[in-house]
DNA sequence: AAATTATGTCAATAAAGCTGACATATTATG
DNA sequence: CATAATATGTCAGCTTTATTGACATAATTT
C-alpha cells in the first residue's frame, strides 16, 4: 500500500503542526469551487435589487415571489402556486393574505370549479411586479453587454440545466 | 394626446370588468422575465442538494457558506468573513460558534495582530465542505454537457456581470 | 493615556419558512 | 344520497437565519 501512504503524507505536509489545514481548498480542479462561489455572489446581488424596493412597502422576498408569478400566469390557482414555489401551504398563507389585503392581489372563485381560488394582479400589483423585474433586468441586460447570441444562448442553456427535471 | 388615450385603452383591454389583468404579464420584450424565473429556479434547486447534507449534521445554509469559505481561505479572519457574507457579527456568531463547537473550524490569534481570530478548517471541516460542493460540482458539470469552451466562458463572464462591483 | 480596532456576547426582534391539526365548501364517486 | 376526496383557510407552536443595540475585553495605534 506504498500508493497510499504517499497520497497520506502528500496530504499531510498541507497541515500545519496542529492538525489545521493552510491551503486553499481548490478541489485539484475536480469541484468547481469558481462557479459555485459566483454563483452564489450573483444570485445574492441579484436579489438584493428588489429587496430594497420591497423594504419600503414592508414587503419581503417571498411576497416578490407571489407577486411575479402571479403576474406571469394570471389566474393562477392556489395550488398552482404551491406547486410553483414549493413551500407548504402555511407559509403562503400569511403572504399571500397581506398582498390581498394591501390590494395587490385578488381572488376569484373557480368559474368551473369553485373550491379555487383564482389569482389576479390588481393595476397596483402589476405595477409592483413590474417595479421588482426591472432592476433585475437591468442588471441581466448589463451581464450580457458584449454578448453574441450564441453566449447567450449558453446562458439560457446553463440555466436550465442547472434546473432539476419537472413533470 | 390621441396617443396617450390609445395606449390606456389598449391596457383597459387586457382588464376583465373587474380591473384585474388577466394576461401574462411579459414585458413586451424589454423585461427578460425567463431569465429572471430560470435564475430563480437554478439557485432554489443548487442550493438543494446541500441542504440535504446539512439537514442530517443539524446545520443549515449559514453554515456552508461559513464552512465553504474558510475552506477555501485558511488564515481568514472573522472581519474577512463578514466582508465576504455581508452578514452581521451577531448572525454570524452563532453559526461559527456551532462550527468550532462540533471540531469543523478552529481559531488561532493573529500572529502580527493577536486580536485577529484566524479562521482554519479541521480535517472533519475539509471534509465537509468538500462533500456539500461534489453535488454542486456534478450539477454544473451536468449543466455544462455539450458545451464548448466559448459557451463555459460565456457561463462565467454572465455570472460575473450579474455580481456588484467589488473593492 | 486615550482612541481605535477586532472580537465576543447578551437581549430582543423579525422574516420566512416548517409541522400538525382541524374546519369549510365543493366536487366526485360508490 | 351518503361518503370520500379535493381546494382552501386557519390556528398554534416551532426553527433558522437574519436583524439592531448595547456593552465588554483585549490588543494595537495615536
Amino acid at each position: 500500500m506504498k500508493g497510499n501512504d504517499d497520497v497520506a503524507r502528500q496530504t499531510q505536509e498541507k497541515r500545519a503542526a496542529t492538525g489545521l489545514f493552510n491551503e486553499a481548498m481548490t478541489g485539484g480542479g475536480a469541484i468547481d469551487f469558481e462557479i459555485i462561489e459566483s454563483f452564489f455572489f450573483a444570485y445574492r446581488d441579484f436579489v438584493s435589487d428588489p429587496d430594497a424596493i420591497l423594504a419600503k412597502s414592508g414587503f419581503g422576498r417571498a411576497h416578490h415571489r407571489v407577486v411575479h408569478f402571479v403576474n406571469r400566469e394570471p389566474g393562477m390557482t392556489v395550488a398552482d402556486l404551491l406547486d410553483t414555489l414549493q413551500i407548504t401551504k402555511q407559509s403562503l398563507a400569511r403572504v399571500l393574505k397581506q398582498l390581498i389585503d394591501s390590494g395587490y392581489i385578488q381572488q376569484v372563485a373557480g368559474p368551473e370549479d369553485r373550491r379555487q381560488r383564482k389569482l389576479y394582479p390588481t393595476r397596483a400589483g402589476r405595477e409592483l411586479a413590474l417595479a421588482l423585474a426591472e432592476p433585475q433586468s437591468r442588471r441581466i441586460a448589463r451581464a450580457f453587454q458584449g454578448f453574441t447570441p450564441e453566449d447567450r444562448k449558453a446562458v439560457t442553456r446553463f440555466l436550465a440545466g442547472m434546473q432539476n427535471a419537472r413533470d
